[in-house]
DNA sequence: TTGTAGGCGTTATCAG
DNA sequence: CTGATAACGCCTACAA
């Protein structure tokens, strides 16, 4: 089948486009076109023929063509460090649900932790040309600012906070949930404290709140030992062991995520320690198991699902020329008590 | 500004183009274009020059004009029920990992559970002519198969099996893992079955498979409580509850999830219960805590990240017309024996 | 190895 | 309310 005088060049079989529509429903393209998009400039009947000519054709619109022309993709990228981390997993799904109310598709992109690696995704991001783009973070590359903002697309920076974001923002700060950790801890009359942490850069300010507050207290000095991501369970044992073997006097460990406190939880019984009367162990992130966990677990809440949700609805917004005024969102925390202090 | 001579119709400022480039690296835009996609039909010294232009230029590359002339989107669409859902979390990042490596994007799309939802989904998913797609489970409905399959567009469902998938397939089989879960208990001795259920279709397989053999057996009646998604350990808890308080012969308590499990664990040595002398818990999936657990559960493990893994490589490799015979993988289970069973 | 012509499927614009 | 025309930015096909 050499297809002489094929109506195709090259491809396969082409799936039907406008002008099938068009020509089925006796209209023009650009007809069918806006009674797709804005059927409210088109008479009533003529949407009904258009329904019909998609129905008996198989229309399906082409979103590149359209996106080409109309210089909007409906497609909003988000960057996040990981998502098998409990974490995020829940802003990314309220984002995800979010856009889909609004009409918009969610390109998801895991992109490590480092900034070389934003930059590099960032740009690739760029090239699908999406009408906004939400990055977990406020630590970029000069590079990668100096891209993104020349591209002009909305932007939502999430899970942490600066007066001088990129564009809008949604978080909460770091180092303040650092800080009423500490002190919480030290109004409890805990002294001599532990950390099982995580290196990311937002676990690193709230160390920085830690640490920051015990110097004033002039309390011992603060061990900490460091574990990799994504933070799991055995790590927080792990971490334990490694604190405590070195030095058995700590009174309170703190740990960077609830998990890693679970698992240090477990650790301390399997030691014969009980929480929190021979050691206090304190976690981030009220995911759901802290406040079952036994000894329950005294953590800080973050509105994961919110920050998702606002995030999405700033950049719609602005994507539709809604003018907002609020550019930057500091949803808060909520340092919770359990049983574990 | 009403702009009579500007360059541009509409829009606002124009991101420079392959013809900027070209202009500026004294090319053609052909040439430009071959030297970011084929270098090797370049001259060494040409790409160089492009390489040069597009610095000074900052071009970015515009992939909706250039999927839709090479009708090759570089995208892959990832349909799930849910991801905060711990099971397939890690399914997703493998799949977003793996087709990154490849040079792919992954449009991501939560899908609820019903078949309705996922028709529309993947309505919405081909008007941005993806190059694969990705769905959870076998079960979809008869148009949406007629959609699918008329789009000639590589698919790979995930998470079951089946010996007449849509096309490609990755997965294991619910109903043997839930055969091998009731044997197991059965031989330990376990007699009295109570099971604490979320209500998805897998799930619902796997259930089938356990009360199929126990009937078999000729044991007690199972009883059987449903609990909503996602599973949470509050509603093992509240699951273990409904169960007990209807009837408290139970010796064997299985769980739809290891998150259930614990939850189930929880709210039995709250009521004094000892796991597993006085009742046995059985959970699904081998989450992280799943070993580290006190008593550890007893569970099923399934590798999630291959999953993810090696449906990204079957797309991929179809997309890039690499001949390839396995179209169903079964990549199985393990039953773990554990301290809570 | 490079360039020219034309089309991919849609929408902005402006005229009827 | 509807239609004709010209982009949108890139790539296939073919020619040089």
């Amino acid at each position: 089948m050499k297809a002489k005088n094929a109506p195709q060049k090259y491809g396969k079989t082409k799936s039907p486009t406008l002008e099938d529509v068009a020509r089925e429903a006796g209209l023009s393209p650009m007809t069918v076109s806006r009674a797709l998009n804005n059927p409210h400039l088109v008479r009533a009947t003529t949407v009904e023929k258009v329904k019909k000519a998609i129905a008996v054709t198989g229309y399906i619109p082409n979103l590149l063509a359209g996106g080409l022309a109309s210089r909007r993709s409906k497609l909003v990228a988000v960057v996040v460090p990981q998502i098998n981390n409990n974490m995020f997993v829940d802003t990314v799904q309220a984002v995800s649900d979010q856009l889909a109310k609004r009409g918009y598709h969610m390109l998801l992109c895991v992109g490590g932790y480092t900034e070389a690696q934003e930059t590099e995704i960032v740009s690739a991001i760029l090239s699908r040309r999406p009408d906004g783009i939400v990055l977990t973070g406020i630590q970029h590359s000069q590079q990668m600012k100096r891209i993104i903002l020349s591209s002009e697309i909305p932007v939502v920076e999430i899970w942490d906070l600066t007066p001088t974001p990129l564009d809008m923002l949604v978080g909460f700060s770091h180092e303040k949930i650092g800080n009423q950790i500490a002190s919480y801890l030290y109004e409890k009359g805990y002294r001599k404290f532990g950390l099982i942490w995580t290196e990311d850069q937002r676990a690193l300010i709230r160390q920085k709140g830690i640490t920051d507050i015990l110097a004033k207290k002039q309390v011992n000095p603060v061990a900490a030992v460091t574990v990799p991501l994504p933070a799991t369970l055995s790590l927080g044992r792990e971490g334990f062991c490694h604190l405590f073997d070195a030095e058995n006097s700590f009174d309170a460990m703190i740990c960077s995520s609830d998990t890693l406190a679970q698992g240090a939880i477990i650790e301390a019984n399997s030691r014969g320690l009980r929480v929190p009367q021979d050691i206090a162990i304190m976690g981030f992130g009220d995911l759901d198991f802290a406040r079952h966990n036994i000894p329950s677990i005294s953590t800080v809440r973050i509105d994961r699902w919110r920050i998702g949700i606002d995030a999405a609805n700033m950049l719609t917004d602005k994507i539709e020329g809604k003018e907002t005024n609020e550019v930057v969102t500091d949803i808060g925390f909520e340092l919770i008590e359990r049983e574990s202090t």
